[in-house]
DNA sequence: CAAAAATTGTTTGACAACGAACAAGTTTAC
DNA sequence: GTAAACTTGTTCGTTGTCAAACAATTTTTG
């Protein structure tokens, strides 16, 4: 079926292995696959609120969501979880009733300073098949998608 | 909270922000949105099953998520929202009473045409801040990850 | 000040993704 | 040929992701 070429190249040239959205989904499983085996205490995701908390101190859900490139309702998930496992915390604003001050624990403080280590450690994993150049190659491209 | 400085640089350095697993789902977010966007009928994931079995015709269930990288539990979920649209069927295997086979419906066939060109929009907007040279060079960096 | 607009957090529903456990069928090894 | 090993597809549970709708609370505007 469908094999007449009246010169339009167009449909026959497409090939979805290679189409930067393909290549994107594959680069970010490889790295969620090394971050479950690096630290299988959590996610990447979760570990990226506990790292921002560690660096601004307390926010506000929302804000905290904001600040590492998450939905709010997805914030409130990752935060859920996080306060489950004791390391996260929160408490009503005094100044806006409507917000929720997000903080870490001495426990979470304590966690986030030994995960901040093993992440970057995942970080070099993940890019070991670049050499240094390529490497600041490819983060200063992902910038500027 | 923690304001000693024991003179380790170790873990002041971490900055979530420049890293790669960072960057990777930020530039995810962007694509996966300039896909609803662009073809609001279906996501991105499902598109891939429909460009490969486009490209490839018939292939057993597990075969066909093995060649768009996803997991057997993943792909039997998206051939059943793409089956339930009815663009995809299956059938089960003369020859091997395990396997079923999924193929594009004459529906499928005529809308993965029409998306296929539509993808090709989408991953030129998704490089649209970067030169064609740029763009290469991204690709073959994240392949060589 | 009072009404309109914006912000904050929550809930629900849909989709994607994976690991683990499982049943049924097929292939390999002894 | 039979037992062991593997493959295929399914189900379940957890997590992440977003859009949409909503209530409560500021903030802005006229």
């Amino acid at each position: 079926m469908s094999q007449k070429q009246p010169s339009k190249p167009d449909t026959n040239l497409y090939r979805l292995e290679d189409q930067i959205g393909f290549k994107l989904r594959l680069a970010n499983q490889k790295h969620l696959e090394l971050f479950a085996e690096q630290m299988p205490e959590t996610t990447s995701t979760q570990f990226a609120i506990l790292a921002r908390l560690f660096a601004d101190g307390a926010l506000s859900q929302n804000h905290l969501g904001r600040r590492v490139g998450m939905d709010a309702a997805t914030t409130k998930g990752v935060v859920d979880r996080l306060r489950a496992k004791g390391w996260v915390k929160s408490r009503a604003s005094k100044t806006d009733l409507r917000r929720l001050d997000i903080s870490l624990t001495p426990d979470g403080e304590e966690f986030a300073a030994r995960a901040i280590e093993t992440a970057k450690e995942i970080s070099a994993r993940t890019t070991a098949n670049l050499s240094t150049r390529e490497a600041e190659r490819l983060l200063a491209l992902l910038d500027k998608l």
